[in-house]
DNA sequence: GTCTATAACTAGATAGAC
DNA sequence: GTCTATCTAGTTATAGAC
């Protein structure tokens, strides 16, 4: 019973933690600010996870976690460039709602110069770009963009191009540019999808001789 | 004599304030760190700028102003998207020595929930969004591209990235991943740039016609 | 496991000497 | 303009009661 409780905390604890990160940012994070949020205890945190840090890695790690698996079966299912924008599009919609890629973000802000939180922003990306790679890799098999870009290499600008967005959300004046930007990018995909056997070969030829 | 020397002082705190975010983060932002860096007293940070949030708006807005100004004359000489990239490329490279992006990109973080800093980085997003845009605006007239995206959507989809790339960049292990995926994308930005007057038609068609 | 109390420290900010 | 000294408030972290 005990057992169960003490998870029940440390749950309240990480959920806490997201919430203030979420609305008041890393800077806010603090084991009193943390306990307020949660309504529970200030020594809990010490208690349960040794430091504020281990606390602020776990719920980074968990946020993380959390979302890469409810994205796991939709990027399974993507089978176009154009299909994985949209999805993409979803995804920085309902992060108005659920925050997780902010968290990453203002956690990977708060790892500079800071081993602890740096090796749990760096797996917490992993878990991400595992994902994204995958994805990539299966569209660029076959497409003549592989000529020019690597799986690896895309996947690093997605992911940092995702990261700045949500970063930048609070900043932006109108909320329709970023939609905006994804439908745009979105039909450049689809037309690349969409392309003929004939343009393809042409496509690839140039790419291939371009220097 | 005791105004110069006043202007000196000020020099010192907004310099040893970006050097103490650019190697420590925001997070290690405090007067007394920031006066230890610059080798001063902490009680200037409030004689000068009032507060430690007054100083950092200060240095996130010279440090971004100082490298909008050295951008601007490059930016206006490109013509091609393939030059853009190129100078995007340039731009990345020189920031490992520089570290204004770093310095936004950090300040942009720490400005959750926090109007002073929200205002002095809209500020500064606004100088580096300007000369984007500019540029942007140039080389899409005449361009297929114009016909899914306009100059504002893909100016905040180019500030997104290249905030999110430096802010990751820490934690990168390989270093040339960047490099890579640039000049890939610098090679798909000149293929779209020589085609010719027919395949740019086509194209245009293409896009006009997907939904 | 959780709470109270507290030690040890660091932060922003200011008054007053120089 | 700059320095020392200091106040106040907030921070991590731990001992010990419950």
């Amino acid at each position: 019973m005990s057992d169960a409780r003490s998870v029940a905390t440390k749950r309240t604890l990480v959920a806490a933690t997201m919430q203030v990160i979420r609305e008041q940012g890393i800077g806010a994070i603090s084991a009193r600010s943390i306990a307020t949020a949660g309504s529970v205890n200030q020594a809990l945190v010490f208690y349960h996870f040794g430091s504020v840090e281990g606390l602020v890695a776990q719920a980074c790690l968990e946020s993380t976690a959390e979302r890469v698996a409810l994205l796991e079966p939709r990027l399974a299912a993507v089978t176009t460039f154009g299909g994985l924008v949209e999805v993409a599009g979803r995804l920085h919609a309902e992060e108005r709602e659920a925050g997780n890629v902010t968290v990453l973000a203002q956690v990977l802000a708060g790892s500079h110069a800071n081993p602890t939180l740096a090796e749990a922003v760096g797996r917490s990306l992993a878990l991400w770009n595992e994902q994204v790679r995958a994805t990539l890799q299966r569209l660029l098999a076959g497409s003549p963009v592989a000529e020019v870009l690597d799986a690896d290499a895309l996947t690093d600008l997605v992911s940092a191009t995702f990261v700045g967005l949500e970063l930048m959300e609070p900043t932006r004046s109108r909320e329709d540019v970023v939609s905006g930007a994804l439908a745009g990018i979105g039909r450049l995909a689809a037309a690349l999808d969409d392309l003929g056997p004939v343009s393809r070969r042409a496509l690839r030829s140039v790419l291939r001789s371009t220097p």
